[in-house]
DNA sequence: TGCAAATAGTTGCATTTGAAACGATTATAG
DNA sequence: CTATAATCGTTTCAAATGCAACTATTTGCA
């Protein structure tokens, strides 16, 4: 009613908690991206996709997008240079014409290999700030936090797996 | 070396920690700014900006660009919008032409009181879903983590403050 | 004082992003 | 078997974003 500030709760935004994780989100990701986007040429969306492809083999575009939590165009575009690059390897499922089966490709395992210990380290600079105690809440929280929301597809398989190959 | 997946020590993503924090901002991000964003036209910069100047009184447009951690082409092309509209007030400090003086309007204090409970109530949605023990521990990871990396300048000030008028 | 450097805010431009639409293919209902 | 709907990946186009350049003003130093 007043205008006065006196009659109204401002929320704190360095308190609220959708605001500091997308601080603290932003902030982690473009430290270790900027590494290799500089040294390898790869954007976030491309090196996860590489990473996904490193662990999940032979997926369709659109498994990829549904493991890396991506818009499908995004995964769209990033494949294509990635394919132009070399990186990974797509070929077209034979028994459904409109699915792509892409693999990382000797070239892309190379690049994986080159990131994936640089960004593993990273993660140990954060973590080392933190307790052994703090990190188990903190995964715990994350999973807490992270079920439940997430397209329920997502929990059904996790392993990876070793589908049929183009036939 | 060897081109078969097994000899390679793929990242997992799903565990990986930058993962997981673009991925739970994102989410909560996005459930709450949905809310406001058709329900009041209100981008989430500029909800950052409402938000930061229920705050803090006569900001000036560096200073809200500090605070929100946005960029400073973002905040000014936010802020043309929300005087545009009628919710932000801009006057020029007397003393320095450069300065822009920002506050809330009337209609931007009614603004900020139908959104901030709003966003409130989903970061208690949120919230419940851990223990108590879990929240406190959230509250000083996302400190440990977050501080240190962040421009020193933004630890010095985050009292409220009623800064010199224009004069 | 006078002039170079710094600061506040805006604008221009090129890149990135996302939603809807699209063509091609496959699944499903009748 | 046919037609309708659903799926996969791409394209298109408009909006958001970020960087550098720019104007206007102020600061600092010789």
């Amino acid at each position: 009613m007043s205008r006065t500030r006196a009659n109204h709760v401002p929320i704190e935004l360095e308190r609220f908690l959708p605001y500091r994780l997308s601080l603290l989100s932003n902030r982690v990701s473009q430290a270790i991206a900027r590494d290799y986007e500089r040294r390898f040429d790869l954007s976030v969306t491309e090196w996860r996709i590489l990473a996904v492809l490193a662990r999940f083999d032979a997926l369709s575009a659109r498994e990829v997008a549904e493991r890396t939590a991506m818009d499908k165009v995004a995964v769209s575009r990033a494949l294509m240079r990635l394919v132009g690059r070399g990186l990974v390897s797509r070929r077209w499922h034979g028994g459904d014409k409109r699915r792509s089966v892409l693999r990382l490709s000797a070239r892309g395992w190379r690049v994986h290999d080159a990131v994936a210990p640089l960004a593993l380290q990273h993660e140990r600079d954060l973590l080392t700030r933190l307790s052994v105690a703090e990190r188990a809440a903190l995964a715990r929280i994350l999973d807490k936090l992270g079920a439940g929301t997430f397209p329920p597809s997502e929990r059904v398989a996790l392993r990876p797996r070793s589908p049929c190959a183009p036939r």
